[in-house]
DNA sequence: CCCTTTTCACCTAGGTGGTAAGAT
DNA sequence: ATCTTACCACCTAGGTGAAAAGGG
């Protein structure tokens, strides 16, 4: 499934003439794997456990380290700095035997998705510079848990509440939900 | 609204390793304005008028000549080679104010498309070498009359019968239509 | 008990010809 | 009378979380 948020990103200081490609890819924040705690006390299943996850162990085997190009790419520093670039396109899946070419990951995971551009080197000898043509930007706040299913009421809230797919799952204008949740 | 049916080329020859741009416009096929008879008798709505096309003048003025590239350029000629290529994102208008980029044509006049292919000339004056980087391909049997409304029924039942967006239309299995149908 | 898989109703987004009303 | 425009029901195509079923 597709990632949401989406990851968005504004770009500046690119050469407007030259071609990059943009792509994404995630690593594992830890060699952890995490789980719910188990309730003593029977819970009524829309509580969805507890509100914190506890280390389960060490983690899964890695995956595939697949990587997502922007459909976009290869394009010019000008097109991409015109305006916000979007990765709504990247899925995510638990499938190690994918053949749709989305990224695999482990479910019950931590991930830091991570942004890399590459400038496309018009010279003859290119793969020599490849390390100075290459630059990747981490921001430590789009780390996430990989779930096959939500684990917080909050979390399923907040998408009920911003991506226009589950609409028809809100009982109240989303305009109305900062103000009336916290 | 999209051409249907679909342009789609088969391409040989390119060099794999090379950027081509492949692009498609659309040229006027003679000078004149095409209308339908005037049927005397009354004629039900569903007969569609006459089944030939009558000269009516004097073609209106020539509309701007767009261009249409096809969303995967530029890409190597071994992308390009490797399936066969389909303009089912070019879309027509009669707009002459459009400003979505579609191919502006004139209803009620032909139209020949015609195709090019550009090679992405690596060298500093491409520029120069233009005209030998360019080739142009025409297709007679794609020649066409544009028109708002249609103006024959066979040429709605077939679009009814091999347009999946139109499968509401149909009152029967379009695997059956050649062999009931002349 | 905890997690994963499958299926589903309900959406978004947009491509069809039909149809009625409008324009010339 | 002929052609154009605007709107519509009906599709394709595919992204949602809910819920039920399944696995260990």
């Amino acid at each position: 499934r597709r990632m949401f948020p989406t990851f968005q990103v504004k770009i500046f200081g690119m050469d407007p003439m030259a071609d990059y490609m943009l792509l994404m890819d995630f690593v594992p924040v830890d060699d952890k794997r995490y789980r719910q705690v188990t309730n003593t006390r029977p819970v009524p299943r829309y509580a969805f456990h507890s509100s914190s996850w506890l280390v389960a162990g060490k983690a899964d085997p890695a995956t595939p380290g697949r990587v997502h190009y922007h459909p976009d790419s290869p394009a010019k520093g000008a097109q991409w700095m015109k305006q916000i670039v979007s990765f709504d396109k990247l899925k995510l899946t638990n499938n190690l035997l994918d053949d749709n070419g989305h990224i695999i990951l482990n479910s019950m995971h931590r991930y830091q998705p991570r942004f890399h551009v590459v400038y496309v080197d018009p010279r003859k000898d290119s793969e020599k510079y490849a390390e100075e043509n290459f630059k990747t930007f981490v921001f430590e706040e789009t780390r996430f848990t990989a779930v096959t299913a939500y684990q917080n009421h909050r979390i399923t809230q907040l998408k009920i509440a911003s991506n226009p797919f589950a609409k028809g799952f809100r009982d109240c204008d989303p305009e109305d939900w900062p103000r009336n949740h916290r």
